[in-house]
Order: structure tokens, then sequence, then C-alpha cells
RNA sequence: GCCGGAAUGGCGGAAUUGGUAUACGCGCACGACUCAAAAUCGUGUUCCUUUUAGGAUUGAGGGUUCAAGUCCCUCUUCCGGCACCA
């Protein structure tokens, strides 16, 4: 009798698979269909991973083993993702530098990787800080660059005052930085910038070609916030040459508009304000400048103001109406500014009551009274806006008044978008160098190709500085070099790329990770084509998962990719909470460590059983050690039947019941992993398994099928279990590995019943069950049913109005 | 406020898409083994009652149907995303 000892048999297997290679994903072959499964890579900070990182690797590497059995030629590879803020954020609170923060981190992350037995292609690995990796990532900003997409402007950006460096939207949540959760604050500096927002309909009509659960298309539609309306110009009173350009989805309603506002940060502010009202405005000016972006979101949504003394013209009344400045307009978004109808709009009609501003109603509902105590904000029938307009309805006022504003000259049509152009410049040292250089005669100038990579400097001191300057800024002879150009004296861009950028095609790197002339070889990319599946966290939806898309969209465009799409499909993994169910962190100290849990006996097979098991792969669940106790059970069971059936007499007799059962796991678990449902897969397997026990307490191995069912087993749990169904396998008598074993399929004759148990529903109610044999027709179940004693009871004296039959399931009786 | 998702035993969760609700696991109870405990094995375990039986039950209330966790309407709560976006 031997014990199911994990701490033996898995190292010894995660060796022995290193050694054959059996992950190995195979360039060009021909004779399997390709199967490309991707899980992010990791950010190798200094903590490491816990479980619930583990949990998008577990399924991973499920489906990439069971897939392997299939047939096909899987790629499944690994690599780090290690520039960034908390690689060097950690190595200056620990005073080492970012190399060997990032070293020491990789090195822990990937011993707890293969601690978990994960099947990854590690001869495709790399780390988005090699310099053979990020010669592609500069070489590919520049493709950007060159097609005019990447730009220089100079603007308020996000700034992290932690951090000491500018930030793009998506890395701001709820006004702080996503990194460390500082208070983002607002800083004037000049950025590099991506033009996403030129991809901003093909990234809403690319979901239509992609499988992506709605949660994650809808947030990234949601994320680049189309809407559709006009452009319309407004003449200012005093000054007929400058005109006010505001963004409306509802031109229905511009009879209504009764004043205008203008952000504060609008350039026409200070052109406008009148003699009379500098004074006040600047005074609200300065007041405004000093809020961070998450007080002036979250101060109440006053509606402060000012007036600017001057007045503008509405297009349709030739009214003259008071132009006025309030932080609740955003500089950012449309023109800045906006024609006010208080009628028709909350924050208007908010701002109207505060500065006791008038409000005119334009729309009548459909039905009942106008309510004029607030506004109106639905669709209904247009009033007091001129005779050609007043009775339609305000979807046709709608058109109409916009084609009338157009044929005028007074508006255009226009789509405006949430999304904004990616802010591509951090003033860090622990990224990609952007690979330009400043020429006094040539302005921006691309590095030549040949002279990629633009290595980042070993220094000394790489603490961010204050004033929005990038460390790399203090090198003087890196600095300082030639323009490619003209061989002037000139001086290389100091700012580094976000840790966005390498990670925006690791994916296309995969294909091809050791090509030294080209970021992958275009035959290769034919070949590998798309990511199969991507798994990731829900977290990436409007980060990683937008920008790459992104990238990969223009590189189509430019021909350097033969898809139109990176991901054919992507699923999110759900969050492992802590037991407590609270989310996992370091600070908390509940973050449950994998080799903890491995090293404490449980084993990593356990592990992945359990962290599998806990829920559906795509439910956010708190982490449960009793769960571990039961899949360790599990497995344990399994390890003495198996050792129980070798101690044995081999088998002589027939017994249909282990083809029945072991039919019924195949069948269960194949579907089940179709369709992710890993939770249920395992669930399948235990129930086998309760089932085996049970049949051997009666025939105690004497069937001579019982080889084929427990080496069958074996191959289902397989992708679950790797190291014990290895083991198993072996002491079974194989020699080769299970892995790559044919994936069992199942006979349908196997699954058939001879006997149906037979529901029996008096008016809707459960009155019996009738054991019979199987595919009788109504009229035998019925008859059947009448001479159960039991249900007689129920019809005794009541006429039978209606008889309702599912076959072998249910018979239902109206009376 | 808007857009998604969810609510099932003491707990995590099943339910072939309208057909026997509570699979599987945890926990708990009892029993076996043991001097004892742990481990292991076996049995039971939705709740209520007047317990050879009956009744109720999938967040609440209504509806459709022979039949509803599943479909429709109204509402509550929770989670995620967006949010002064014109």
């Amino acid at each position: 009798m031997s014990r199911y000892n994990p701490k033996e048999i898995e190292p010894k297997w995660q060796a022995a698979w290193a050694k054959s290679g059996i992950s190995k994903a195979v360039d060009f072959d021909a004779k399997r269909e390709k199967y490309v499964m991707l899980t992010e890579f990791p950010y190798p900070s200094g903590s490491g991973m816990h479980i619930g990182h583990m949990r998008e690797y577990t399924l991973g590497d499920i489906m990439a083993r069971q897939k392997r059995m299939l047939g096909y030629n899987v790629l499944f590879p690994m690599a780090y993702d290690a520039f960034g803020l908390p690689t060097e954020n950690y190595a200056i609170k620990n005073h080492i530098s970012p190399q060997q923060a990032t070293e020491e981190a990789v090195a822990n992350f990937q011993s707890q990787l293969e601690s978990m037995g994960f099947s990854y292609d590690w001869s495709r690995s790399f780390k988005t800080t090699d310099p053979d990796y990020y010669k592609w990532t500069q070489w590919l900003f520049l493709r950007f660059f060159k097609a005019g997409l990447a730009y220089q402007a100079e603007i308020a950006v996000n700034w992290c005052p932690f951090c000491k460096t500018g930030l793009s939207n998506e890395e701001v949540i709820n006004g702080r930085h996503e990194r460390c959760d500082t208070v983002v604050t607002k800083k004037l500096i000049k950025q590099w910038m991506l033009r996403i927002t030129d991809y901003a309909d093909r990234l809403i009509k690319g979901l239509e070609m992609v499988d992506y659960p709605s949660r994650i298309a809808d947030q990234q539609i949601s994320w680049i916030g189309k809407s559709q309306g006009a452009e319309v110009s407004f003449e200012l009173e005093d000054q007929k040459d400058l005109s006010l350009k505001v963004f409306t989805t509802r031109p229905d309603t511009i009879y209504g508009a009764t004043f205008m506002v203008l952000a504060p940060e609008h350039p026409l502010v200070e052109q406008i304000t009148t003699e009379e009202m500098k004074a006040a405005v600047k005074n609200y000016l300065e007041t405004t400048a000093t809020k961070s972006e998450l007080e002036r979101q979250s101060a109440d949504k006053n509606k402060s103001g000012v007036f600017s003394g001057a007045y503008a013209l509405n297009p349709a009344t030739k009214e003259k109406i008071p132009i006025w400045i309030g932080e609740y307009i955003l500089m950012g978004y449309g023109t800045g500014a906006i024609m006010a109808v208080p009628g028709h709009d909350e924050r208007d009609f908010e701002f109207a009551q505060e500065h006791n501003l008038p409000v005119k109603y334009v729309i009548q509902p459909a039905k009942g009274e106008l309510d004029t105590s607030i506004p109106f904000i639905g669709e209904g029938t247009i009033i007091n806006s001129g005779s050609q307009y007043n009775g339609l309805s305000s979807s046709d006022a709608r058109e109409k008044i916009t084609a009338d504003l157009i044929k005028s000259k007074q508006a255009n049509e226009r789509v405006n978008y949430r999304l904004h152009d990616w802010i591509f410049s951090r003033q860090r040292y622990w990224g990609e160098p952007i690979p330009i250089i400043h020429c006094p005669k040539h302005g921006a100038v691309a590095v030549n190709d040949s002279d990629l990579p633009v290595l980042l400097p070993e220094v000394k001191n790489y603490q961010p500085t204050a004033d929005g300057q990038s460390p790399l800024a203090e090198i003087s002879d890196w600095v300082n070099t030639t323009c490619p150009t003209c061989g002037l004296p000139a001086r290389r861009e100091t700012d580094t790329m976000p840790n966005w950028a390498g990670s925006s095609w690791y994916y296309l790197r995969y294909f091809d990770p050791h090509n030294s002339s080209a970021f992958a070889d275009p035959e290769k990319l034919k070949y590998w084509g798309s990511v199969d599946l991507y798994l990731g966290g829900m977290e990436h939806t409007t980060l990683h998962l937008l920008y790459s898309r992104f990238w990969h969209q223009f590189f189509f465009d430019q021909g350097l990719v033969p898809t139109p799409e990176p991901y054919l499909a992507r699923r999110g993994q759900g969050i492992v909470l802590a037991a407590d169910g609270t989310k996992m962190s370091k600070s908390k100290g509940n973050v449950v460590d994998p080799k903890e849990v491995i090293d404490s006996g449980y084993g990593a097979d356990a592990l992945r059983l359990a962290i599998t098991f806990l829920a559906p792969y795509d439910q956010t669940t708190p982490w449960s050690p009793e769960t571990l106790g039961g899949t360790y059970r599990f497995l344990q069971r399994f390890w003495t039947l198996v050792d129980q059936y070798l101690a044995s007499a081999p088998g002589t007799n027939g017994n249909p019941e282990l083809k029945k059962i072991i039919n019924r796991v195949a069948k269960q678990v194949s579907q089940d992993l179709e369709q992710m449902s890993f939770n249920t897969a395992i669930a399948a397997m235990m129930e086998g398994l309760n089932a085996l026990y049970k049949l051997k307490a009666e025939d105690h191995f004497k069937a001579k099928d019982w080889q084929w069912a427990l080496e069958t087993f074996t191959k289902l749990l397989s992708p679950f279990a790797p190291h014990i169904s290895e083991e198993i396998w072996q002491r079974l008598g194989n020699q080769h590995t299970v892995l790559l074993e044919k994936w069992p399929g199942y006979e349908e004759r196997w699954l058939k019943q001879d006997t149906a148990t037979i529901a029996v529903q008096i008016n809707g109610k459960l009155r019996g069950e009738l054991s019979l044999a199987i595919n009788k027709n109504q009229d035998e179940v019925v008859e059947a049913a009448l001479s159960d004693p039991k249900i007689q009871a129920y019809l005794m004296g009541r006429e039978l109005k209606r008889i309702i039959y599912i076959p072998n399931k249910l018979l239902s009786l109206v009376v």
C-alpha cells in the first residue's frame, strides 16, 4: 500500500516534463490543427503572486492540456511584462536597481509558476525589458510616428504627484492613479500622444467579428463613448469675427438655449471677458485651477460659475444670451462649451436656478402636463420654436433643425467620443526610451531603424524628478547625440513609454520570439494567425485589451499582420477574494501564497482543483481553504482506489456498469470543458469516483474492464491534476506520458438507461414515481400510473381531464 | 443617474434552457476503527408540522402555463463598469 504524497511526485514529474519538452509548440506543423491559448502575462512585482492570480493560469493550463490531447498543435506560452511603475517604485523603496528588482521578481514568479505544473512552452519566453524585445517595441512605435499617429502636444495631463509622472485617462480610476492610489492632479507638459481616437469607430466595429462576453464588449463601447450630434456656431454680440462652437446631441432644443457656458480652461475666456467682469472671472479661474480632478468631480456636483460679461446670439432665435463660465463644463469633451437648455437638461437647469437664469420650455410631453418645476428630459412635441417646427415630434425636429442649420452654414454634423488620445509618455526611468531625436533644425526625428534599440542606460540615480522631466534628462552623454537627418548636435527624447507599450504586441512575439531581423516572421504570423482564446482579468478591459486591439488594427492597416483583430475570443475570470470576502492584498495580510499551500502538503494538483472547483470561473468568489481539503480528499480517494486495484487479482467478469460510469464522466467532462464549465466538470469526476467506489464494494475488481476504466478516468483527470495523473498512469503499467494521450470519447450506447423513473404529477403537484422499462408509450405509462395505489387515492372520484406525457421523464395528469 | 451581472440549504454552488429544485464539495450529526484523538470508512442532512404522512420553499409581490429557479410585469438588495460627456 502506498500513500498519495504530492511532495514526492510533483517535482519529479515537473522535471521530467521539462526534459521531454511535451509542451513545445511546433511552427508550421501541418498535421494537426493549431490552437493559440493565452493568459495575460504577469507583471513581476516584488510581492509575488497569490492564488487569485493562479486562477487564470490554471484555467488556461487546463484548456491547453485538453487541446493537446484533442490533437491540436497548441501554442501556450508565458512571458513577463517587466517595465513599469510598480517595479520601479519597489526598487526605490528597497534601494536596489529596477534591473535587479526585476530579476529577483522574475525568478520568484518563475518558481511559483513552475510549482503549479503549468505546461508553458518556456522556449518562447521573454521579458519586455530585454533589449531584443524592446527593440521591436521601439520599432513599432516608429511605425505610428511615421504614419502621423504618434505626435507631441502640450496638454494638461493627469499627473501623479507620488510617481511624478503623467498618466493616461485609462490609468486614472475615480480620480486616483490605479497603481498607487494617489489623488491625481493636472499638469501642463509636452507629451507624446497616440491617435487612438482615429480608431474609435474601428474599435467598436471590430467587436462584431470577435467573441467577447457582452460585459467586456459593452464596457469597451461605453468607454469609447460615441455620441452623434451637431456642432453649432454661435456668433458673439460684440466681436463678430469670433464665434463660439458648441457640441449638442439635441439640436431640437436650440430655441430653448437661454445662455451659454464655457469651461474655465476654454481659450476664448480671456478674449470675451469684459472689463467689469475681469476681476471676478480671474478670481473664479484661480479657485477652480487649484482643485484636483477628484475634488472637481465630487464637490457635490456643484454648479458654481461666473458671468463673463459677454453675450452670444442664438442662431435660431437671434436673441442675445449671456455667456457664463462654469466648472461643470469639461474642456476635454466636445468643444469645451455648451449651449445651455435649462428646460430640457438637468445640469443646465440646476445652473440656471443657482444663478437666476431664464428657463424656456420648447418640448411638451406627448402625454400629461409639463411640470415646470423640473427639466423635461424626454422626447415629445416641439413648442415655442418658430412656426416651421412647432408641432413636430422632437426627433423629427432634431433632423430638420440640424439640416436647416447646416444649410445656413451655422452647424456641421459631428460625432464625439469620450475616448481621448492615448498619453504615451512617462517621465520615468524604467520604460522603453522613446526612439526620437530632437533636432533644432528638423524637430522630432525618428531614430534610424538600424540604430535600434535605443538602449536604456544603466544609471545610479533613477529617482523621478518633480519638474516633469525624466531622470534620463540628466545623463548628458546619453542625451546628447546627433540628428539622423543632418548630423548636427541634437538631443534624445528623454521620456519613456508606459508599461502598456510592451504588452500591446507581446502575443505576436510568441510566434517568433528569437527573431532579430523582424518583430516576427510574416510566414509565422500567417501560420499562427490570431489568438484563439485569451483569458484575462476584467480590469484590463479598457486598458491593455483596448490598447492592444488598437495597435493590432493599426498594424493590420500597415500590412504588418495578416489578421484584423488580435484575439478571436476573450474570457474574463472573476476575482478570488480572501476568505473573509474582501480583496486579497498584501497590506491587509490576507493573501494566500500558492507555494505555502503546496508545501503544506496539499500539493499543486489539489490546489489547481480547488481553484477551479470553487465557483464558475467568471464569478468573483471568496477563497475557501475547506474546498482545498475536499479536492485533496478526492485525489487521495482516487489514488487509494488504484492502489487497491493494483493489489487485487486481475478481473475476468464482464460488468457493463463500468462502461456506463466512465462514459458518463467522459461525456460530462468533455461537454463542460467545451463550455468552460470547469467546476461542474470536476463535480462529474467526483460523482464518477463515488460510483466506482460503490461498484468496487460490490464486485471487488472482479470485472475485467477495471484497467480500462481507471486509465480512462486518469486521462480525463490529467488536464486538471497532471502530476497525480501521470504517476497513476505509470503505476497502471504505461510507459509513455498520459499528457499526450488521445482525449477519451464516449459512446452513446453506454449512456442509455433500460429503466426510466417517471415522475407523476397530479394538477401540477408531484404525487408519485414510476419505475418503468424505457420508451413505454403514453397509454402504457398511464395504465401503470392508474394501477398505482397511491395515485389511485389521489384520483378517487375525479374526472381525468388532460394527460401530458414527456417520454421517460414525466406524466402530468389534470383532474 | 445610465449600462451590465447577480440573488437557490448552515456555506461555496448544481439544475441537459419550461419538465422530479438543492447534483458535487464543505460543514454538521450519528456509527465503525482506536485506550484516545486525528486520519479513514459508512449512514444521514432544504425547512416546518400533530413525522407509516402532510405542508412550504429558489430576494419580495403579481401574471402566463398541465407544469416556472428558468418566461412576462412591478419592486428590493448586492456586485462590476461609466458618470456634470452636453
